[in-house]
DNA sequence: CATAATTAAATGACATGTCATTCATCTAAT
DNA sequence: ATTAGATGAATGACATGTCATTTAATTATG
């Protein structure tokens, strides 16, 4: 492997690393709250873009790449979210928070500021601009950051 | 949340993002050699580092954090690996490679370099070389890059 | 020496991601 | 209008990650 392609590695296993560590504290975050990383997210989304279809959410999140359907039938058994059939095209299904999930959207809202409050001042501020102007700049214009976009979060 | 929380909102997602597109392509890599990214990894580690303990074995991990018992024990009902008793102290295990799993680590090793290849012509050298450095100063002295050090890769 | 504390590994439980397949509905082509 | 193709969603199958608990072996303590 020449110069690139070991470096390509190490940045592989770096965001494999970060990645996991990242999923680690935000389960136990969430645990508190009685849900998981991924049911915020779904909860999060909705609370922003609500109705949408499953097709529609999926192409939102960034946890999962097809369409979620498990995850949001157990947000739906558990009383956070509310599936209705789209009576104009009854492929889709048409998706919205409860009162249940609304309340839980200002719990996420706010479990979320505290993590990054928490992380924040762990990291050097100049090197997280860094970090972030480099993230962006390879993966603007790569599908993965598709969801982001739409998101307007870069 | 501030300016700098937002930037940690999504260097958060884009790792995120990146983790996932890269776990997919190489799902699809393994696929052809008939494992899995995870069992991938393990043998590559134990090609080099043989023979070890689970407990040493996670440790060199990225992919997981706790002791990966069920990890290896597919591989070993797969032929690829054996794992004996140590008998100076029998709470261990002593994992190696067998030699099928010898010869799966030559692919591995092949599909690795073919994988890396594909990649990097698809990122400005520039860009990548900026998102190493960032990478490597954000997360050097971070628990998650622990294993990468311990394998000397950063 | 006997027992308590520690440690490595295995296992049960749960939620996920991914892919392939199936089912129902809608659209397009003839 | 009928049928073939396309599309959204649900589901089966598989392999993972994580945590908590259990089991077996070793070490430390009194």
């Amino acid at each position: 492997m020449n110069f690139d392609q070991k470096k390509m590695e190490v940045i592989r296993f770096l965001i494999l690393a970060a990645q996991r560590e990242g999923e680690r504290i935000l389960q136990d975050l969430t645990k508190s709250i009685g849900i998981t990383p991924a049911q915020s997210e779904v909860i999060h989304i909705l609370d922003l873009y609500e109705p949408m279809s499953l097709k529609e959410l999926g192409s939102l999140l960034i946890c999962e790449s097809g369409s979620p359907s498990r995850l949001v039938s157990t947000l739906v058994q558990r009383g956070f979210v509310i599936r209705k059939e789209n009576r104009e095209d009854r492929r889709y299904v048409s998706l919205q928070l409860s009162p249940l999930g609304k309340e839980k959207a200002k719990e996420i809202k706010s479990v979320d500021e505290k993590m990054y409050e928490a992380m924040v001042p762990n990291f050097d501020s100049r090197k997280m601009s860094a970090l972030y102007d480099a993230l962006v700049d390879v993966f603007k214009d790569h599908p993965s950051a598709e969801a982001l976009k739409k998101r307007k979060l870069i």
